[in-house]
DNA sequence: AGGACTGTTCCGCG
DNA sequence: GCGCGGAACAGTCC
């Protein structure tokens, strides 16, 4: 699921869930999801959870024993509690507050580090800056891409570049900039990198607005999602011109716009 | 039955 | 060496 809006959101659900309080155990329930080369878990354990945070599409839970990274990948997702099966992960606080990691997939990675080694794990990935919240204006932008070559939607998608927009934001971004996902880079004039970085804080916002709950909340998960004007609405009229919404697939992976006015 | 899927990495090819 | 496309990962849901 998670691209940044909702890594945001479970990084501040877990915030209120495990913030101050003390690792009593941690249960690995689905041994396939521990990355290899870490400590062992039971290191954490009588640990204070000094902060979580979100960098990218990580979510980073500290303390002064060590650290734990989870990339949720594709279909993983922290909750509170436990019990309803895909559990792979379990933490359980000194309060009896547990956090899980949910993930039918499997495809989520759980790694346990040492002191620091959370970020020391992060700057190993030369990840952009985050396009949330302080991406910069058009100039920043335009060299943020530059020597990038190849069409501006895959290009939105190389973490190295900016980091946290995923084949969703990707779609939605474009459509607010009223660009085509198939614009070269170098074509892209500076009206139009300003049209991104002006429309990146509003989807983001928008996003999380929509999507944040008291539980860990997605949209309708699967399906379309009334929060997204082209994703998922192939065949369905644009909202700003009305001609229909089309789905191509670039570098493997869908891309949504509107012909009629993305150019 | 077959394809698609909000992510990332690896491999082969040009 | 670099950039690109495709495959792979694994499970569910149309």
């Amino acid at each position: 699921m998670p691209e940044l809006p909702e890594v945001e959101i479970m990084a501040r659900l877990t915030r209120g869930w495990a913030a101050g309080k003390v690792i009593r155990s941690l249960d690995l329930l689905d041994p396939s999801v521990l990355v290899a080369g870490g400590v062992e878990p039971d290191v954490l354990v009588g640990g204070r959870v000094t902060s979580v945070r979100r960098r990218a599409k990580h979510l980073i839970i500290e303390t002064p024993q060590g650290d734990i990274a989870v990339h949720s990948r594709m279909t993983g997702k922290l909750v509170s509690g436990s019990g309803t099966g895909r559990e792979r992960f379990t933490l359980a606080l000194d309060d009896g507050t547990v956090v899980s990691l949910r993930d039918t997939r499997r495809l989520a990675e759980l790694r346990v580090l040492g002191p620091g080694g959370a970020q020391r794990w992060l700057d190993t990935l030369n990840l952009g800056p985050d396009a949330w919240p302080d991406a910069g204006g058009a100039r920043w932008w335009r060299e943020r891409f530059a020597g990038a070559r190849g069409p501006i939607k895959p290009a939105l998608l190389d973490q190295r570049r900016v980091a946290g927009i995923g084949n969703i934001l990707a779609s939605e971004l474009l459509w607010r900039a009223r660009i085509a996902p198939e614009r070269p880079v170098p074509a892209l004039v500076d009206r139009e990198w300003q049209r991104i970085a002006d429309a990146i804080g509003p989807l983001i916002d928008e996003v999380i607005a929509a999507e944040s709950g008291a539980e860990i909340a997605y949209v309708n998960e699967g399906g379309s999602n009334q929060a997204f004007a082209v994703y998922g609405r192939d065949g369905s009229p644009c909202r700003r011109c009305g001609a229909p919404i089309r789905r191509r697939v670039q570098g493997g992976r869908s891309s949504y716009c509107c012909d009629g006015c993305q150019r």
